[in-house]
DNA sequence: GATGTGACTTAAT
DNA sequence: TATTAAGCCACAT
């Protein structure tokens, strides 16, 4: 049987509103899964390009694209960032200006917990 | 089983 | 801001 946890985290990523973003961290936490925030990076990783998880959202805790800065991922990431008009700053998203705030009553909800 | 390796995080320095 | 250390856990060796 495949990982629940993998279906879990990739519905969360989808609540991701465009033009906003979360960390891997964050993600983890409202999939039900915390502290495994490492397990989030993987999943993404494993993403289905049917279900068009929305995986250039998610960022380090402290806003940093998780790629290292010259990687060809990284570029990528970026560029799909500024598509949505998130500002993209020597590989960091300003936090403060565009993390995504989620209902969480809401959203668990939907996840039917 | 033991070890090393990550698309990580937090706290301390 | 940068660096460490410790915690985290699925996977490959």
């Amino acid at each position: 049987m495949n990982h629940q946890y993998q279906q879990q985290i990739w519905q969360t990523v989808l609540q991701i509103p465009c033009g906003k973003v979360a960390s891997y961290g964050q993600i983890a936490d409202l999939a039900g899964l915390p502290g495994r925030a490492r397990l989030v990076g993987k999943a993404l990783g494993v993403a289905p390009e049917a279900l068009k998880v929305p995986w250039y959202r998610v960022l380090r805790s402290d806003g940093k694209i998780a790629f290292a800065a010259q990687s060809e991922q990284a570029k990528n990431q970026t560029a799909l960032l500024q598509q949505e008009n998130v500002a993209v700053f020597n590989n960091r998203v300003k936090l403060t200006l565009f993390q995504w705030q989620p209902d969480l009553a809401d959203l668990l909800f939907k996840l039917n917990y």
